[in-house]
DNA sequence: TGTCCACTGGAAGGGAGGGCTT
DNA sequence: AAGCCCTCCCTTCCAGTGGACA
Protein backbone atom coordinates (compact mmCIF):
# COMPACT_ATOMS: atom_id res chain seq x y z
CA UNK A 1 0.00 0.00 0.00
CA UNK A 2 1.14 3.49 -0.67
CA UNK A 3 2.62 5.39 2.11
CA UNK A 4 0.18 8.46 1.63
CA UNK A 5 -2.93 6.32 1.00
CA UNK A 6 -2.07 5.01 4.06
CA UNK A 7 -2.01 8.03 5.58
CA UNK A 8 -5.43 9.55 4.52
CA UNK A 9 -7.31 6.88 5.51
CA UNK A 10 -5.75 6.96 8.74
CA UNK A 11 -6.63 10.88 8.01
CA UNK A 12 -10.18 9.74 8.04
CA UNK A 13 -10.64 7.29 11.02
CA UNK A 14 -9.22 9.92 13.12
CA UNK A 15 -11.19 11.30 15.99
CA UNK A 16 -10.60 15.11 15.88
CA UNK A 17 -10.60 16.16 12.05
CA UNK A 18 -10.79 20.17 12.84
CA UNK A 19 -7.78 22.66 12.93
CA UNK A 20 -5.32 21.03 15.40
CA UNK A 21 -3.31 24.25 15.88
CA UNK A 22 -6.39 25.59 18.07
CA UNK A 23 -4.75 22.76 20.89
CA UNK A 24 -1.33 24.31 20.28
CA UNK A 25 0.68 26.44 23.38
CA UNK A 26 1.66 29.11 20.42
CA UNK A 27 -1.85 29.54 19.39
CA UNK A 28 -3.76 33.05 20.32
CA UNK A 29 -7.27 32.47 20.59
CA UNK A 30 -9.55 35.58 20.23
CA UNK A 31 -9.81 35.51 23.86
CA UNK A 32 -7.78 35.16 26.52
CA UNK A 33 -9.70 33.62 29.70
CA UNK A 34 -8.21 35.08 33.24
CA UNK A 35 -5.68 37.50 31.70
CA UNK A 36 -8.34 40.33 30.99
CA UNK A 37 -6.72 42.61 33.62
CA UNK A 38 -3.20 41.65 31.88
CA UNK A 39 -4.39 42.30 28.68
CA UNK A 40 -6.06 46.21 29.49
CA UNK A 41 -2.97 46.76 31.22
CA UNK A 42 -0.96 46.74 28.68
CA UNK A 43 -3.01 48.08 26.28
CA UNK A 44 -2.82 51.37 28.59
CA UNK A 45 0.38 51.01 28.70
CA UNK A 46 1.23 51.12 24.69
CA UNK A 47 -2.12 53.46 24.08
CA UNK A 48 -0.18 56.26 23.63
CA UNK A 49 1.61 54.68 20.44
CA UNK A 50 -0.88 55.49 18.21
CA UNK A 51 -0.73 59.40 18.90
CA UNK A 52 2.90 58.77 17.96
CA UNK A 53 4.31 59.05 21.75
CA UNK A 54 6.50 56.28 22.79
CA UNK A 55 5.28 54.36 25.45
CA UNK A 56 6.52 53.29 28.84
CA UNK A 57 9.34 50.35 28.47
CA UNK A 58 7.48 47.53 30.41
CA UNK A 59 9.13 44.68 32.59
CA UNK A 60 7.10 41.54 32.49
CA UNK A 61 7.24 38.62 34.79
CA UNK A 62 6.05 35.29 35.46
CA UNK A 63 6.36 31.68 35.34
CA UNK A 64 5.91 29.43 32.53
CA UNK A 65 2.77 28.70 31.35
CA UNK A 66 1.05 31.86 32.93
CA UNK A 67 0.28 33.52 29.46
CA UNK A 68 3.06 36.55 29.47
CA UNK A 69 4.10 35.70 26.10
CA UNK A 70 0.43 34.80 24.78
CA UNK A 71 -1.22 38.18 26.32
CA UNK A 72 1.63 40.38 25.09
CA UNK A 73 1.28 38.90 21.17
CA UNK A 74 -2.37 39.14 21.61
CA UNK A 75 -2.30 42.84 22.30
CA UNK A 76 0.45 43.36 19.55
CA UNK A 77 -1.77 41.48 17.05
CA UNK A 78 -4.74 44.14 17.86
CA UNK A 79 -2.22 47.03 17.75
CA UNK A 80 -1.29 46.10 14.29
CA UNK A 81 -5.16 45.60 13.43
CA UNK A 82 -5.71 49.24 14.42
CA UNK A 83 -2.82 50.32 13.08
CA UNK A 84 -3.38 48.90 9.80
CA UNK A 85 -6.72 50.33 9.54
CA UNK A 86 -5.62 53.28 10.28
CA UNK A 87 -2.79 54.06 8.99
CA UNK A 88 -0.73 54.68 11.77
CA UNK A 89 3.30 54.46 12.06
CA UNK A 90 3.64 52.15 15.02
CA UNK A 91 5.40 48.52 14.37
CA UNK A 92 6.23 46.30 16.41
CA UNK A 93 9.32 43.29 16.59
CA UNK A 94 8.84 40.03 18.48
CA UNK A 95 12.86 38.50 19.64
CA UNK A 96 12.93 35.31 21.89
CA UNK A 97 16.56 35.31 23.31
CA UNK A 98 16.68 31.73 23.85
CA UNK A 99 17.68 32.17 20.40
CA UNK A 100 18.73 35.78 19.91
CA UNK A 101 21.03 36.15 22.57
CA UNK A 102 23.75 38.17 21.46
CA UNK A 103 24.36 42.07 21.94
CA UNK A 104 24.70 41.49 17.98
CA UNK A 105 22.26 39.18 16.66
CA UNK A 106 19.37 41.46 18.31
CA UNK A 107 20.57 44.23 16.95
CA UNK A 108 20.89 42.10 13.37
CA UNK A 109 17.41 41.23 13.93
CA UNK A 110 15.94 44.91 14.25
CA UNK A 111 17.76 45.88 11.39
CA UNK A 112 17.10 42.96 8.83
CA UNK A 113 13.22 43.80 9.69
CA UNK A 114 13.43 47.19 8.08
CA UNK A 115 15.20 45.22 5.12
CA UNK A 116 13.00 44.81 1.86
CA UNK A 117 15.68 43.39 -0.01
CA UNK A 118 17.70 40.62 0.88
CA UNK A 119 21.55 41.49 -0.43
CA UNK A 120 21.41 44.56 2.01
CA UNK A 121 20.40 42.63 5.08
CA UNK A 122 22.94 42.46 7.72
CA UNK A 123 24.99 38.96 8.22
CA UNK A 124 24.53 36.90 11.33
CA UNK A 125 28.42 37.87 11.90
CA UNK A 126 31.29 39.60 10.34
CA UNK A 127 30.36 43.74 10.72
CA UNK A 128 31.61 45.61 13.48
CA UNK A 129 29.62 46.55 15.96
CA UNK A 130 29.65 50.05 15.54
CA UNK A 131 27.93 49.14 11.56
CA UNK A 132 25.20 47.07 12.93
CA UNK A 133 24.16 50.05 15.59
CA UNK A 134 24.51 52.70 12.47
CA UNK A 135 22.47 50.78 10.06
CA UNK A 136 20.01 50.19 12.78
CA UNK A 137 19.66 53.62 13.62
CA UNK A 138 19.48 54.76 10.02
CA UNK A 139 17.33 52.35 9.47
CA UNK A 140 14.63 53.49 12.35
CA UNK A 141 15.07 57.29 11.47
CA UNK A 142 14.18 56.21 7.88
CA UNK A 143 10.84 54.53 8.99
CA UNK A 144 10.12 57.41 12.00
CA UNK A 145 7.40 55.94 14.06
CA UNK A 146 7.10 54.32 16.98
CA UNK A 147 8.68 50.91 17.19
CA UNK A 148 8.07 48.06 20.45
CA UNK A 149 11.20 45.57 20.66
CA UNK A 150 9.73 42.18 22.68
CA UNK A 151 12.71 40.82 24.15
CA UNK A 152 10.95 37.11 25.48
CA UNK A 153 13.08 35.50 28.22
CA UNK A 154 15.14 38.44 28.31
CA UNK A 155 16.56 36.44 31.26
CA UNK A 156 18.72 34.17 28.91
CA UNK A 157 20.10 37.71 26.77
CA UNK A 158 20.82 38.89 30.17
CA UNK A 159 22.88 36.10 31.88
CA UNK A 160 24.68 35.57 28.48
CA UNK A 161 25.75 38.61 27.39
CA UNK A 162 25.03 40.90 30.17
CA UNK A 163 23.21 44.49 30.25
CA UNK A 164 24.98 46.26 27.54
CA UNK A 165 22.39 45.55 24.56
CA UNK A 166 20.23 46.50 26.60
CA UNK A 167 21.77 49.80 27.53
CA UNK A 168 22.21 50.41 23.95
CA UNK A 169 18.94 50.01 23.19
CA UNK A 170 17.83 52.30 25.78
CA UNK A 171 20.14 54.74 24.96
CA UNK A 172 19.15 54.33 21.36
CA UNK A 173 16.17 57.09 21.47
CA UNK A 174 18.79 59.78 22.85
CA UNK A 175 20.38 59.34 19.28
CA UNK A 176 17.38 58.64 16.77
CA UNK A 177 16.19 62.26 15.23
CA UNK A 178 12.68 60.62 14.13
CA UNK A 179 11.43 57.19 15.31
CA UNK A 180 10.87 55.96 18.81
CA UNK A 181 11.95 52.58 20.55
CA UNK A 182 9.74 51.19 23.35
CA UNK A 183 10.77 47.59 25.01
CA UNK A 184 8.93 45.10 26.61
CA UNK A 185 10.93 42.64 28.41
CA UNK A 186 9.54 39.17 29.44
CA UNK A 187 11.27 36.98 31.98
CA UNK A 188 10.12 34.01 33.96
CA UNK A 189 13.21 34.76 36.33
CA UNK A 190 12.94 37.94 38.44
CA UNK A 191 16.66 37.25 39.94
CA UNK A 192 17.91 38.21 36.61
CA UNK A 193 17.16 42.46 36.94
CA UNK A 194 19.40 42.25 40.30
CA UNK A 195 22.15 41.61 37.89
CA UNK A 196 21.46 45.04 36.09
CA UNK A 197 23.18 48.14 36.46
CA UNK A 198 20.96 50.27 38.42
CA UNK A 199 19.89 52.80 35.18
CA UNK A 200 19.18 50.04 33.46
CA UNK A 201 16.91 48.54 35.41
CA UNK A 202 14.94 51.56 36.19
CA UNK A 203 14.52 52.70 32.76
CA UNK A 204 13.61 48.90 31.85
CA UNK A 205 10.94 48.03 33.83
CA UNK A 206 9.13 51.77 33.81
CA UNK A 207 5.72 49.85 33.83
CA UNK A 208 5.88 46.69 35.38
CA UNK A 209 3.03 43.70 35.43
CA UNK A 210 3.31 40.46 36.98
CA UNK A 211 1.26 37.20 35.87
CA UNK A 212 0.03 34.92 38.38
CA UNK A 213 -0.23 31.33 37.84
CA UNK A 214 -3.19 29.73 37.27
CA UNK A 215 -5.12 27.61 39.17
CA UNK A 216 -7.05 24.08 38.46
CA UNK A 217 -10.12 26.21 37.58
CA UNK A 218 -9.19 28.68 35.54
CA UNK A 219 -7.13 26.29 33.49
CA UNK A 220 -10.07 24.27 33.19
CA UNK A 221 -11.75 27.58 31.64
CA UNK A 222 -8.62 27.57 29.09
CA UNK A 223 -8.99 24.44 28.45
CA UNK A 224 -12.83 24.43 27.66
CA UNK A 225 -12.68 27.56 25.42
CA UNK A 226 -9.72 25.68 23.37
CA UNK A 227 -12.01 22.14 23.39
CA UNK A 228 -14.83 24.88 21.96
CA UNK A 229 -13.11 26.57 19.52
CA UNK A 230 -12.02 23.54 17.90
CA UNK A 231 -15.21 22.00 18.37
CA UNK A 232 -13.64 19.03 19.98
CA UNK A 233 -17.18 18.92 22.70
CA UNK A 234 -17.63 15.08 22.09
CA UNK A 235 -14.14 13.89 21.94
CA UNK A 236 -13.06 15.19 25.37
CA UNK A 237 -15.53 14.60 28.42
CA UNK A 238 -15.67 17.05 31.22
CA UNK A 239 -13.48 15.12 33.16
CA UNK A 240 -10.61 14.56 30.87
CA UNK A 241 -10.30 18.40 30.77
CA UNK A 242 -10.49 19.08 34.62
CA UNK A 243 -7.82 15.84 34.50
CA UNK A 244 -5.77 17.96 32.37
CA UNK A 245 -6.08 21.18 34.30
CA UNK A 246 -5.84 19.22 37.39
CA UNK A 247 -2.26 17.89 36.50
CA UNK A 248 -1.16 21.09 34.98
CA UNK A 249 -1.96 22.87 38.16
CA UNK A 250 0.09 20.53 40.31
CA UNK A 251 2.74 21.73 38.20
CA UNK A 252 2.95 25.69 38.87
CA UNK A 253 -0.38 26.18 37.11
CA UNK A 254 1.40 25.82 33.46
CA UNK A 255 -1.64 26.54 30.65
CA UNK A 256 1.41 25.40 27.85
CA UNK A 257 1.57 22.35 29.99
CA UNK A 258 -2.12 21.95 30.33
CA UNK A 259 -2.62 22.80 26.76
CA UNK A 260 0.19 19.95 25.72
CA UNK A 261 -1.74 17.38 27.44
CA UNK A 262 -4.92 17.83 26.02
CA UNK A 263 -3.50 17.33 22.61
CA UNK A 264 -1.24 14.98 23.23
CA UNK A 265 -3.95 12.61 25.13
CA UNK A 266 -5.83 13.29 22.31
CA UNK A 267 -3.21 11.73 20.57
CA UNK A 268 -3.36 8.50 22.51
CA UNK A 269 -6.16 8.49 21.91
CA UNK A 270 -6.11 8.24 17.99
CA UNK A 271 -3.35 5.69 18.44
CA UNK A 272 -5.12 3.30 20.10
CA UNK A 273 -8.54 3.81 17.91
CA UNK A 274 -10.61 4.71 21.13
CA UNK A 275 -13.81 6.77 20.39
CA UNK A 276 -13.16 9.61 22.56
CA UNK A 277 -10.43 10.59 25.17
CA UNK A 278 -10.06 8.57 28.59
CA UNK A 279 -8.37 9.91 31.93
CA UNK A 280 -6.06 6.89 31.09
CA UNK A 281 -4.96 8.68 27.85
CA UNK A 282 -4.22 11.87 29.65
CA UNK A 283 -2.01 10.23 32.46
CA UNK A 284 -0.19 8.45 29.79
CA UNK A 285 0.33 11.69 27.65
CA UNK A 286 1.56 13.22 31.14
CA UNK A 287 4.26 10.66 31.27
CA UNK A 288 5.44 10.81 27.79
CA UNK A 289 5.49 14.82 27.87
CA UNK A 290 8.14 14.41 30.78
CA UNK A 291 10.18 11.65 29.29
CA UNK A 292 10.23 13.29 26.25
CA UNK A 293 11.32 16.25 27.49
CA UNK A 294 14.09 14.79 29.11
CA UNK A 295 15.20 13.12 25.72
CA UNK A 296 15.20 16.34 23.77
CA UNK A 297 17.05 18.27 26.56
CA UNK A 298 20.04 15.49 26.07
CA UNK A 299 19.79 15.31 22.25
CA UNK A 300 20.32 18.67 22.11
CA UNK A 301 23.52 18.69 24.28
CA UNK A 302 26.96 19.35 22.96
CA UNK A 303 29.19 16.08 22.82
CA UNK A 304 31.13 16.80 25.55
CA UNK A 305 28.73 17.93 27.53
CA UNK A 306 26.73 14.12 26.74
CA UNK A 307 30.22 12.50 27.89
CA UNK A 308 30.11 14.49 31.00
CA UNK A 309 26.47 13.14 31.77
CA UNK A 310 26.97 9.33 30.52
CA UNK A 311 29.58 9.90 33.12
CA UNK A 312 27.84 10.00 35.71
CA UNK A 313 25.35 7.75 34.34
CA UNK A 314 27.70 5.17 34.67
CA UNK A 315 29.56 6.52 38.14
CA UNK A 316 25.85 6.09 39.41
CA UNK A 317 24.94 2.56 37.65
CA UNK A 318 28.16 1.32 39.59
CA UNK A 319 26.26 2.20 42.57
CA UNK A 320 28.15 5.43 43.35
CA UNK A 321 25.74 7.81 44.91
CA UNK A 322 27.14 11.30 45.73
CA UNK A 323 29.59 11.50 42.93
CA UNK A 324 32.15 14.55 43.74
CA UNK A 325 33.46 16.54 40.81
CA UNK A 326 36.77 14.70 41.18
CA UNK A 327 35.40 11.59 40.32
CA UNK A 328 33.10 13.19 37.52
CA UNK A 329 35.60 14.12 35.81
CA UNK A 330 38.37 11.27 36.35
CA UNK A 331 35.05 8.86 34.81
CA UNK A 332 34.86 11.60 32.21
CA UNK A 333 38.86 11.66 31.44
CA UNK A 334 38.47 8.09 30.66
CA UNK A 335 35.41 7.64 28.25
CA UNK A 336 36.26 10.70 26.69
CA UNK A 337 39.82 8.92 25.39
CA UNK A 338 37.91 5.65 24.81
CA UNK A 339 35.93 7.36 22.11
CA UNK A 340 38.41 9.35 20.89
CA UNK A 341 38.27 12.92 22.20
CA UNK A 342 40.42 14.68 23.87
CA UNK A 343 39.14 15.54 27.15
CA UNK A 344 38.60 19.23 28.48
CA UNK A 345 39.97 20.86 31.79
CA UNK A 346 38.24 20.10 34.93
CA UNK A 347 37.54 23.82 34.84
CA UNK A 348 34.91 23.13 31.81
CA UNK A 349 33.72 20.14 33.42
CA UNK A 350 32.75 22.51 36.33
CA UNK A 351 30.57 24.51 33.99
CA UNK A 352 29.22 21.55 32.17
CA UNK A 353 28.18 20.23 35.82
CA UNK A 354 26.28 23.86 36.41
CA UNK A 355 24.61 23.78 32.93
CA UNK A 356 23.46 20.05 33.11
CA UNK A 357 22.05 20.88 36.97
CA UNK A 358 19.80 24.38 35.42
CA UNK A 359 18.31 21.85 32.90
CA UNK A 360 17.13 19.68 35.79
CA UNK A 361 19.08 16.65 34.23
CA UNK A 362 21.27 16.28 37.46
CA UNK A 363 21.38 17.41 40.86
CA UNK A 364 24.56 19.36 41.80
CA UNK A 365 24.94 20.99 45.61
CA UNK A 366 27.69 22.65 47.07
CA UNK A 367 28.76 20.30 49.94
CA UNK A 368 32.30 20.99 52.18
CA UNK A 369 33.43 17.99 54.02
CA UNK A 370 35.84 20.18 56.30
CA UNK A 371 39.12 19.57 55.45
CA UNK A 372 38.69 16.67 53.22
CA UNK A 373 37.69 19.93 51.11
CA UNK A 374 34.56 21.25 48.99
CA UNK A 375 32.77 19.71 46.00
CA UNK A 376 29.41 19.66 44.41
CA UNK A 377 27.53 16.53 45.34
CA UNK A 378 26.34 14.89 42.16
CA UNK A 379 23.33 12.72 41.29
CA UNK A 380 21.64 11.81 38.00
CA UNK A 381 18.07 13.42 38.20
CA UNK A 382 16.77 11.38 35.74
CA UNK A 383 16.24 7.56 35.10
CA UNK A 384 19.56 6.04 34.28
CA UNK A 385 18.80 3.60 31.46
CA UNK A 386 16.34 5.33 29.73
CA UNK A 387 19.23 8.65 29.58
CA UNK A 388 22.22 6.07 28.33
CA UNK A 389 20.06 4.80 25.69
CA UNK A 390 19.24 8.51 24.31
CA UNK A 391 22.47 9.10 24.54
CA UNK A 392 24.08 6.34 22.65
CA UNK A 393 22.10 7.14 19.72
CA UNK A 394 24.85 9.66 19.08
CA UNK A 395 27.01 8.55 16.46
CA UNK A 396 30.13 9.29 18.01
CA UNK A 397 29.28 7.58 21.45
CA UNK A 398 27.21 4.24 19.96
CA UNK A 399 30.13 2.45 20.84
CA UNK A 400 28.85 3.52 24.37
CA UNK A 401 26.23 1.32 24.32
CA UNK A 402 27.33 -1.87 26.47
CA UNK A 403 30.39 -0.04 28.38
CA UNK A 404 30.71 -0.88 32.03
CA UNK A 405 32.61 0.61 34.21
CA UNK A 406 35.73 -1.28 35.72
CA UNK A 407 35.28 -0.95 39.57
CA UNK A 408 38.66 1.05 40.20
CA UNK A 409 37.14 3.88 38.76
CA UNK A 410 34.79 4.57 40.94
CA UNK A 411 36.03 2.93 44.22
CA UNK A 412 39.51 4.73 45.44
C1' DT B 1 41.68 29.25 66.55
C1' DG B 2 44.13 28.39 62.59
C1' DT B 3 45.02 25.19 58.93
C1' DC B 4 44.07 22.93 54.98
C1' DC B 5 41.49 20.26 51.57
C1' DA B 6 39.20 19.98 47.04
C1' DC B 7 37.28 22.37 44.75
C1' DT B 8 34.34 26.72 42.91
C1' DG B 9 33.76 30.28 39.92
C1' DG B 10 35.42 34.92 38.14
C1' DA B 11 38.59 37.04 34.87
C1' DA B 12 41.40 37.28 31.03
C1' DG B 13 42.70 35.76 26.93
C1' DG B 14 43.76 32.41 22.89
C1' DG B 15 42.37 30.57 18.67
C1' DA B 16 39.14 28.68 15.30
C1' DG B 17 35.36 29.73 12.37
C1' DG B 18 32.24 32.67 9.88
C1' DG B 19 31.91 36.90 7.47
C1' DC B 20 32.92 41.71 5.92
C1' DT B 21 36.19 45.52 4.01
C1' DT B 22 39.83 47.39 1.48
C1' DA C 1 44.96 38.46 0.13
C1' DA C 2 45.35 40.73 4.34
C1' DG C 3 43.22 42.79 7.98
C1' DC C 4 39.30 43.30 10.76
C1' DC C 5 35.25 42.05 13.78
C1' DC C 6 32.23 38.97 16.48
C1' DT C 7 30.97 34.59 18.60
C1' DC C 8 31.95 30.26 20.59
C1' DC C 9 34.55 27.06 23.05
C1' DC C 10 38.08 26.43 25.69
C1' DT C 11 42.42 27.09 28.81
C1' DT C 12 45.08 29.20 32.40
C1' DC C 13 45.42 31.51 36.56
C1' DC C 14 44.01 32.32 40.96
C1' DA C 15 41.48 34.25 45.00
C1' DG C 16 37.95 32.54 47.77
C1' DT C 17 35.35 29.18 50.67
C1' DG C 18 32.81 25.95 54.44
C1' DG C 19 33.79 23.18 57.81
C1' DA C 20 36.41 18.97 59.94
C1' DC C 21 40.30 18.44 62.40
C1' DA C 22 44.53 19.29 65.28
Amino acid sequence: MNLFEEYITKKRMRLFTGNREILMPSYIPERLPHREKEVSRLGEILAPSLEGVKPSNVFIYGKTGTGKTAVVKYVLRDLERVTTVHNLNVRSIYLNCETVDTHYSVLQNIGNFFMKKWDERIPFTGWPMEKVYETVKDKLNDFGGIFIVVLDEIDKLITKSGDDVLYHLLNLNDELTKARVSLIGISNNIQVTQMLDARVKSRLSQERILFPPYNASQLKDILMDRVRLANAEDVFSEEVIGLCAALAAQEHGDARRAIDLLRISLEMAEREGAVRVLPRHVYEASSQIELSCVAEAIRTLPIQQKLVLLSILLNSEMGKINQTTGEVYATYSKIAKMVGMQPVTQRRVTDFISELDSLGLISASLKSFGRYGRTKVINPAIPVDEAKEVITEDPFLEDMKNIKLPKQTVLH
